[in-house]
DNA sequence: TTTACGCGATGCGTTTTTTGCATCAGGAAA
DNA sequence: TTTCCTGATGCAAAAAACGCATCGCGTAAA
């Protein structure tokens, strides 16, 4: 919408921290920019950025008021899809933040079937642990999350919630795949594949490690599943996944099997929203779309 | 702000019914208002309005639209009041719908007391009734309504409430002015001056008169209560009055008894704004002084 | 300390957008 | 049918936005 260019340049802006910057990445002039924002805070009646020797950056002011700009944004989005959908097409734009777990296959899934229905929807996945998915709702650069990982801040809304017991994935003919139930001990002995530290995975394992004084040995740390996934069989490791990203595993010579839960507890994956938003009509049937495929393919799906 | 001019001039248009009234208002000329709304229509892919005949009106995506407008203007009201807040001196604009009573005594006490504190903050009353007052809320025409009526629309919250029995204001030398509770039965053989039928009071008194079978002598029907006020000793006649609205009296010579509440229900004054809304700060504050005020001098307002 | 670099601000001529005038097409009411 | 109102549109004038060149200023490297 053309009279929101201002304050979508003043978004720029406040991102790229420069107005020069901002200018190319707008592909105007930083003259015309820098005026833009000259003539907003004239009318303001007060200053929006802090000029300082190597850019700008917002002051108070401009904190309260960029927030009022992203969420016009988005009220305009959910009041354009909301006219959209009178016409009986749903349209739409989806921006989902998701952890790695569920980009393995179960949004892929959601997002493929929802689109079968509604084509001219269509979506964002940005991947993000916990804390970059809250800051993602309240900057309104995200309308979903799907995170495993405690909710740590005060203003997401939890829609539904799954519990997630933590597997263990081997090669088909690793020792430990003769275990139904694998214990925190029998892990001491192999060599393990764990997720970075920020990964929800990766602190449930800790806490376990921690509390029952397993000494283990880690022979490789990243963040990409699909990379350990494809290395277990080289090294004949150990690696750990929830149900939600278990996908492919036959194929690749891999089996699951669960720890027991008493050795390490079951997470939570969380499908949240910024609290008090109204989502989008697409954002909003796709979250009810998703909270069914959750509760239909992992059983214990709670609406909050 | 500037950047909102196509903004307000479509909300002007939808307010006017027509494209050339509302360039009148506008002062411009109907050509440039036309096609302001024509790009805004192209670049949302569809009508706003329907043309009629006689002018244009609103189609089911221009009431989606409207509403965003106008909650775009409220949004930034509050903003701007928040910002103005940080430099410590409080500016804003107070926009309050209110009934006749509490325009009497109470809400201009109000308004000066906080205009003493807060000179830079100004205020808009307008006087409504209780329909008119909650459609003015929900188009966002008001920010604050205090009004002595049964709150119908669910999209309303109310802040507090305040219980007002209903007075008998008469002539200090009419004979009812000797008792100090008046029963409905007493109104029968005199005359008696009435509020419109759309006032709070009427209903009161309509249903208790309803109730008791008692017939009045209706010499006089008005909205306004002052025109009441200053009718009453030249016909003998008695008014009806809340407590919010009982002021000056004495020196008009008048003198007011309660009701009895068993044969006259109590009302209940609402003080209200609409649900789910983030006040500005000025319309935030000053709510909270008149609930304060409301308690002090009125004994038993309720925070909701 | 000096120099070089990057930043936002500003004067001025050019380009783009918006506006106003005149006019058209079409429905409603006299 | 005529008249009067409505919104829509072509074209020229007015206004706003833009880009270029440049300034002043603070930081960081020489």
């Amino acid at each position: 919408m053309r009279y929101m260019t201002s304050l979508r340049f003043i978004d720029v802006v406040a991102r790229e921290g420069s107005i020069r910057k901002a200018a190319d990445k707008l592909a105007i002039t930083s003259t015309a920019l820098n005026r833009r924002i000259l003539a907003i805070e004239d009318e303001l009646g007060q200053p929006l950025f802090e000029r300082l020797p190597g850019g700008v950056r917002l002051n108070t002011a401009g904190e309260l008021f960029i927030q009022h700009v992203r969420s016009q944004f988005a009220e305009l989005a959910r009041v354009q899809s909301q006219i959209s959908d009178l016409t009986g097409i749903r349209r739409g734009h989806v921006r989902i933040a998701s952890g790695a777990d569920a980009l393995r296959l179960f949004l892929p899934q959601a997002v493929s079937q929802y689109r079968a229905l509604h084509p001219a929807v269509t979506f964002a996945l940005q991947r993000c642990y916990g804390e970059s998915a809250e800051a993602q709702l309240q900057s309104l650069d995200a309308d979903i999350a799907l995170i495993f990982a405690p909710i740590r801040a005060a203003h997401v809304h939890v829609a539904a919630t799954v519990r997630q017991t933590m597997h263990c994935v081997m090669p088909d003919d690793h020792p430990l795949s003769r275990h139904e139930l694998i214990r925190i001990r029998d892990l001491a002995v192999h060599k393990l594949c764990l997720p970075t530290s920020e990964s929800g995975i990766r602190q449930l394992l800790d806490a376990a490690l921690l509390r029952r004084g397993t000494e283990i040995d880690v022979v490789l740390e990243s963040d990409s599943f699909e990379f350990m996934q494809n290395y277990l069989r080289f090294e004949n490791a150990l690696g750990f996944q929830i149900p939600i990203a278990l996908a492919d595993l036959a194929e690749m010579g891999l089996v699951a099997r669960p720890l027991d839960p008493a050795d390490v507890a079951p997470g939570t994956l969380h499908l949240c929203y910024l609290k008090g938003r109204v989502l989008p009509v697409a954002a909003a049937k796709f979250l009810d779309e998703i909270i069914t495929s959750l509760r239909d393919n992992y059983g214990e799906a709670v609406d909050q």
